[in-house]
DNA sequence: GTTGAAACACGGAACCC
DNA sequence: GGGTTCCGTGTTTCAAC
């Protein structure tokens, strides 16, 4: 990725915005600047170049997938063997809903992912069904979230 | 936590609304009324609708941890003294601002945390500076994500 | 940084099917 | 229950200062 801009100034002001924003995606733009106590298209100005540099890489609408029967969270690393092309591994695993994120990393394993399932039911299912059916896959060690306690994004 | 229903109904149309906020949270309602081919009020009240039922739990605005110079995340497996109190040790590691991630878990660690680093040598200074130091926690293991693949919600 | 103004979106009320 | 239109209020997004 490239950005117009490595260092971004950012003063305090650009921090205050973030932060409502960080919370609430959908707070208006006047009723930040009230708070602050600048014009909101002030805010608006520093916005686009926030945007403009890359920090800001959009907003999400945050569901709770408690609500749809999703309460079972798990990590599972992934043993590819060697002949395998990792890429090829990694389109397989998108094509699973289930996977929420997907790592190459350092370590016993060729992959990390996080899946979401309903339930233990579910989380078999995607493992021996979805996970060890890919080509290249070997063996798998999976680790279930009992309790998520921490989730949020860098703090500015 | 409770919910008003554990069962809720979500339509064809609330996909469509989800969908679109999920990408963009400030995207205008009027404007996903028009590609919908619905009214704004009828869109504005299936998410009135949604937002009681729990299931959209707010929005947030992504940054870019790349552009502020936070390019190294890890997985950090824990391992507590059995005679630690696990929720204390949890009060620890949210003070530190660069664990986003803390889950209990099944398997050899109490506890799996993500972390975001400026480089490598940031990394080392919080496991061992910040991490090693907090009472209970006896051994890490340490996975560093050399590049993530997939990051998404789950599917609606 | 500000103001001002036009265009637009929000959110309620009343109503229809 | 859903959907609609209408309308006052508030917000966004310009340009000009």
């Amino acid at each position: 990725m490239k950005f117009d801009n490595d260092r971004i100034k950012i003063d305090g002001i650009d921090k205050k915005i973030i932060r409502y924003l960080m919370q609430d995606a959908r707070k208006p733009i006047l009723e930040i600047a009230r708070k602050i106590g600048i014009s909101g298209a002030a805010i608006h100005q520093r916005l686009r170049k926030l945007e403009t540099s890359g920090l800001m890489s959009g907003s999400k609408f945050v569901i709770n997938p408690k609500v749809l029967g999703y309460t079972t969270m798990a990590y599972i690393g992934i043993f590819l063997d060697k002949a395998m092309s990792n890429p090829k591994a990694v389109k397989e695993l998108e094509k699973i809903p289930e996977v929420l994120e997907c790592h190459y990393t350092t370590g016993n394993w060729s992959i990390l992912i996080k899946v979401l399932c309903k339930d233990n039911e579910h989380l078999m299912h995607v493992l021996n069904k979805e996970i060890q059916q890919i080509q290249g896959v070997s063996r798998t060690e999976t680790f279930i979230s009992l309790n998520q306690q921490i989730d949020r994004q860098i703090q500015i």
